[in-house]
RNA sequence: GGCGCCUUGGCGGAGUGGUUACGCAGCGGCCUGCAAAGCCGUAGACACGGGUUCGAAUCCCGUAGGCGCCUCCA
């Protein structure tokens, strides 16, 4: 079976197929960094993080491009109000420093960073090339009311409309009262002319005067700059189709560029049944969620949803997750220690079962593959319990295999906590000890002792279980 | 007004024209000194009304409710 994706463009599951055999260039619209990362930033990021593991994981290199939009109206607003608090921030300082809160955050959740991960203000010479082949092409045009705006002439473009399937027409005309130089009120900028008061640092020499970059020329420059004109991929949340990436596409188009095959979007995240934003103030930071779950658990939590559909999130969402988590932990876990000193340690191979496979060509089924996992650790533990070691073996490689590919093995190095060293040594011994202690009870049949040695430990948070080799301590979760 | 999406058991969340998704929570049992973990079993669902069909939760039409985009947004 080969990989099948929902292309949003043709509305329709697409096989897919790459223009180069073996490759694939994807192009994901990464954040404009004005302000701290959401829930729904990581979740869009962990899609396309998951789709490349994929993709790579399917055997093609993969070039993966998510891009940072570090100038925009909202950047400059934010900057020039913070110009009022104790910390005033210019521009490209703000822009920068957000940049930097979502490396963190995607680096916390285990997102991989990106082939390339370009910013638009180190592209204006591109977009202004787009640009003016736009105007040569008759589907731009430079206003003459001193502004300096440039923008794209919709009206010049009949197939505009055609990512999101809308007739021009039928568009609610935007109030745009700003821009007094549109011949049309569906007409966006490409260019914006600098204005009084705004900062000279954003400001660039441009042959319709001074200026800045419109939003989304920068995508159009980026994406085919570092993927060529034409390339594979392009994704995006579900609130860029209209009018992020349908004026991508009309730019890219009217400029002469085939531009992207396939056109992904994920979902949204909605909190209390509505989209969050800042005047809802029902925003779900991420460093909120890195606060109160472990990383482990949020990626688990954020990917298990389908990918186009809108996820929820509610109180005690975490907590399923960890639970859910948990118990493949516990799997792999106990698997690991009861088949070690066996014949069995380590012979276990990395495979992926072909159900799990079949999932995730399906349009990147995640919650399918998961339940395959889930179901490999049922049968994995039942197979402990029966002392089938070889079986044990084979499902705890598949199950390292499956979690693996997902980025959620919970035993993976990469989410080890900062291991306390010498601390976690001393717990170590003083625990070893308690332990022993209770064994000894237990032989005696002194159960009172042993059950409160039990009792202690779990106040303090750790749990015991008795298992046939010997007891067991963990902190718990 | 236009373009779309959603409504599944206590909760989350898949899927699909005819067979239990999966996880969490619940109940019964096995195991255990008792637990924990694990395993086995079990209950419970497809918003409503029509239609197509041998058969629909799954397709079509309608109704109700909810949501997204058309304005900055992952």
């Amino acid at each position: 079976m080969t990989l099948r994706l929902y292309d949003s463009k043709a509305r329709a599951l697409t096989d897919f197929t790459p223009m180069v055999p073996g490759k694939v260039g994807v192009y994901v619209c990464g954040p404009t960094v004005q302000s701290s990362p959401h829930i729904g930033h990581l979740r869009s990021a962990l899609v396309y993080d998951l789709l490349r593991r994929w993709l790579s994981y399917s055997g093609y290199a993969v070039t993966f491009v998510r891009n940072v939009t570090d100038i925009d109206d909202k950047i400059l607003i934010n900057a020039a109000e913070s110009a009022f608090t104790p910390n005033p921030e210019e521009w490209w300082a703000l822009a920068y420093r957000v940049e930097l809160e979502f490396t963190a955050a995607y680096n916390a959740i285990g997102v991989m960073p990106p082939t390339y991960e370009p910013r638009a203000t180190a592209s204006i010479p591109e977009m202004q090339a787009i640009i003016a082949r736009l105007i040569e092409a008759g589907h731009a045009y430079a206003t003459d009311d001193g502004t300096g705006d440039v923008y794209f002439d919709t009206a010049s473009w009949a197939d505009y409309g055609e990512l999101t399937h809308q007739k021009a027409e039928d568009m609610a005309p935007a109030a745009d009262s700003e821009s007094r130089g549109k011949k049309d009120v569906r007409d966006f900028a490409l260019w914006k002319g600098h204005k009084e008061g705004e900062p000279e640092t954003a400001a660039w020499v441009s042959p319709w005067g001074r200026g800045r970059p419109g939003w989304h020329i920068e995508c159009s420059a980026m994406s085919t700059k570092y993927l060529g004109t034409q390339f594979d991929i392009h994704g995006g949340g579900l609130d860029l189709r209209f009018p992020h990436h349908e004026n991508e596409l009309a730019q890219s188009r009217a400029a002469g560029d085939a531009f992207a095959n396939y056109w992904m979007h994920n979902g949204l995240v909605s909190v209390t049944g509505q989209k969050m934003s800042k005047s809802l103030g029902n925003s779900i930071f991420a460093s909120e969620l890195i606060a109160s779950a472990r990383p482990v658990v949020l990626r688990y939590y954020l990917g298990a949803a389908h990918y186009r559909s809108n996820l929820e999130y509610h109180d005690g969402a975490l907590e399923e997750a960890e639970a859910a988590v948990s118990r493949i932990e516990g799997f792999l876990d106990r698997a690991e220690r009861r088949l070690a000193g066996t014949r069995f340690a380590g012979t276990s191979e990395l495979v992926i079962p072909q159900e799990f496979r079949d999932a995730m060509d399906d349009d990147l089924s995640v919650p399918q593959a998961i339940a395959v996992i889930h179901e490999t650790v049922r049968t994995g533990n039942a197979a402990l319990d029966d002392e089938d070691f070889a079986e044990a073996a084979t499902l705890l490689g598949q199950v390292l295999a499956m979690t693996e590919v997902l980025g959620i093995n919970p035993l993976a190095p990469e989410w080890a906590g900062a291991s306390g060293g010498e601390a976690e040594r001393a717990l170590g011994t003083l625990v070893e000890r308690l332990v022993s202690d209770r064994e000894t009870a237990r032989k005696s049949r002194d159960f009172t002792t042993a059950d409160r040695i039990r009792d202690e430990l779990g106040q303090a948070g750790i749990s015991i279980e008795d298992t046939p080799s010997g007891a067991h301590w963990s902190l718990d979760g």
